[in-house]
DNA sequence: GTCTATACATAGATAGAC
DNA sequence: GTCTATCTATGTATAGAC
């Protein structure tokens, strides 16, 4: 059995892992190639062996995210017993994430906006998560709706309006939190949540 | 009496028309001096008269779009004669200006995205911006309030939480047609604007 | 595959003549 | 105040030895 050194982290995962954090707190732009090189612990040379160019990485840095935050919502959700639970969790998950990283706003929005063009492959990433995010909101509230009509009746909002107006509050709590710093944009967006669903 | 001749704009405004461009298309730190100087057609040495670094031409490119933006603004409610067609103005001026601008998101939340640093002047001047805007939208709801109570009633919602519900829903939508590209975000937000008083 | 050393362009900013 | 010419640091990327 094969059990590689604890400083045997493969090259393209430490150069992934630096760029993870750096491309978030301070911009793909505003982080050089010498930096990520430096702080990765690894060659020029290496760095362009894994990654032919920046924008590879940063390709790479967003189907990487995608992946891990994806997993990590449906992880959190297999543990939730209710329909309703479900549904409040995708908000207070965002919640305390931005909370506890200071506000830095969407890593996926941040990185889009330094692409003017739609068509790059970076947006085009950054579009098949927005949508698969929101088609588990979707997901989520369709469920509820099928368990719980009853809350759908006070308001006489469709799922698809449910859907579309928590993906859009949520959206404005992540965007105005980061850049107001601060956290009240998250707390009236709970109630604002709650409200869609009579809860 | 002075009559300035037509290709006698001055230096200081050639360069801000440029910048408000620029870095609204391109972003902040994508756009070099090297090409704001070119397109501006000044000499390198009349940009750094004007504006002794790149970073303070940033800042007054944020205060000049921010005032003229809320000039814009207030003329144009100042043309509405009911509460709520003030009320319905926001939503449907921003879409407008998104829509007719290609979904590039808001200018200054993007420029405060690229400043890590909470405390840089230009954030400062975005939140001071962003607090404005708010307030605005806090003064039509309780406008409207004052005007139409009953519009509140169905609903029981306070002026604060409308206000607070009209902000984000209109960031949600202004960040998310900028990273779908496409202007349902807008749909969905006027639907729930509207529904926010019963409208 | 990994290293050191370096190429080449562009970044932001300044010097000194007019 | 405006110009041309230039400086220095940094950007992305490559060469060639091991």
């Amino acid at each position: 059995m094969v059990r590689p050194k604890k400083t045997d982290i493969p090259v393209r995962e430490k150069i992934l892992r630096v760029a993870n954090d750096l491309f978030y707190k301070q911009g793909y732009h505003q982080t050089g190639t010498n930096q990520l090189i430096s702080e990765a612990g690894v060659s020029k040379a290496s760095f362009y062996t894994h990654f032919p160019s920046k924008e590879d990485l940063g390709l790479a840095y967003v189907c990487d995210s995608a992946e891990r935050t994806m997993r990590m919502i449906r992880e959190e959700l297999a543990q939730l017993e209710t329909p309703l639970d479900r549904y409040l969790m995708i908000q207070s998950l965002i919640t305390k994430y931005m909370t506890s990283s200071d506000f830095r706003g969407c890593n996926f929005s941040n990185i889009a906006r330094e692409f003017p063009d739609a068509d790059a492959p970076i947006r085009v990433e950054v579009v098949a998560f927005e949508q698969a995010y929101r088609e588990l909101i979707h997901q989520i509230v369709a469920d509820l709706h099928r368990h719980a009509p009853e809350r759908f009746e006070k308001t006489g909002l469709s799922i698809e309006q449910v859907s579309d107006r928590y993906y859009l509050l949520l959206e404005g709590a992540i965007n105005a939190s980061a850049n107001h710093h601060d956290d009240w944009p998250f707390k009236a967006a709970e109630l604002a949540i709650r409200a869609l669903v009579d809860a």
